[in-house]
DNA sequence: GATAGCCTTAAACGATCGTTTGACTCAGAC
DNA sequence: GTCTGAGTCAAACGATCGTTTAAGGCTATC
């Protein structure tokens, strides 16, 4: 089975993901999950040990690739003194978009919504772990191209940019993609839309 | 038990807010949620008739007070020659950020983002009715004061305001409250940040 | 005092959950 | 050929879930 298709670890996985973002941690049942991933009940804890380290798992997967993403985007920028505002925004915001598009799903990012409402603190710890040396680096270069805010004042627009980002991503809002226009396409008005909003609300004096 | 205290379903109610904030809707058991009102685990089926119908009761409560204060801001604004897109804007944002601070809770919101991330179509259906008419009141009053965006572009930027707004009420962002600020300050301040950041996305060129 | 209706109560119901168990398969090492 | 260990499987475990039931308490009405 393994030779034609993925690896059983691999296939519960890629199953979580789109269940979990589907109907939540909770809501997700591992015998749905397993099925959905024609794998057997008991290999959900053969492989991850528990449910809970399943999802920390799926988490860990993605995290991961944003983070390595955003880094790379913003060392090919940082420092720079042509570089503009709108450039560190775009290598903010643009990973984490292509992200919600890439592979099994515009659905990550609903995992992780749905991970920041569940306000969990252990999950908020991990999160911190995980993110806050790309914070720090993207704060310190918005820090640069906005010299008249205070520290405090930036670290208040920063947030509601990631307020903004986080709820474009998860498809809360008003806005759907129409029929008619490609995913790629939307993708990219959103970005577009997220860096010019975004840039007017940080550098405002 | 009602002479002195409140009516089962007002306990009910009251313990039901809390715990789903805290826990979620799945998370939250009735036994704990009854056990904490004080009240025997079949009152919420005989007053309620079931879980989903308390948790639709629990949201119309709020909900119905929130849509009553912002109609009756903007109703004090809307149309006059002197009204700043400031003004509207406070109008929208402050309702929110007092509700999230009124009573049982800064927890209310955290319910309703946890709802938004839940992400159920029949939730959505129920806030979209409940909903519509306050946005579509608040968007013809942002286009009188932002004659030179198209439609599309107006919502966009409206659906980006709400977004950092749900992000700043949830408490999920860095920014949290101080030990040295009271809430109301910290309320204020927020408010403040948001609207100033979303006045400058709002009508930047 | 009897009756009726609202409400509360303890107990049970069936379903589903995450997890564990023990047997089985099967490829590679010796 | 035998042994070993990783992986898979069906079945069961105990716990917990939302809901229902049947009995009883309480108040108001007559």
């Amino acid at each position: 089975m393994q030779t034609s298709q993925q690896s059983t670890k691999e296939r519960i996985l890629s199953a979580a993901e789109v269940l979990f973002a589907r109907h939540g941690f909770d809501g997700a049942s591992l015998r749905q999950l397993t099925a959905a991933a024609g794998v057997n009940l008991a290999a959900v804890n053969y492989h991850f040990g528990s449910k809970d380290r399943l999802v920390e798992e799926v988490f860990r997967r993605r995290l991961d690739e944003l983070n390595s993403r955003r880094l790379k985007a913003l060392a090919r920028i940082a420092g720079h003194p042509e570089t503009t505002l709108e450039d560190v925004l775009a290598a903010f915001i643009k990973p984490a978009l292509e992200l919600s598009h890439d592979g099994s799903g515009t659905l990550f990012m609903r995992v992780l919504a749905r991970a920041f409402a569940e306000h969990d603190d252990t999950l908020r710890r991990f999160l911190s772990e995980n993110y806050g040396h790309v914070m720090r680096q993207f704060t310190a270069e918005f820090a640069r191209l906005l010299p008249h805010l205070s520290k405090e004042e930036l670290y208040w627009r920063i947030d509601l940019v990631t307020g903004a980002l986080t709820h474009a991503m998860s498809g809360f809002g008003m806005i759907q993609r129409k029929s008619d226009v490609t995913e790629t396409m939307h993708r990219e008005q959103t970005a577009a839309h997220l860096i010019r909003f975004s840039a007017a609300g940080l550098s405002h004096p």
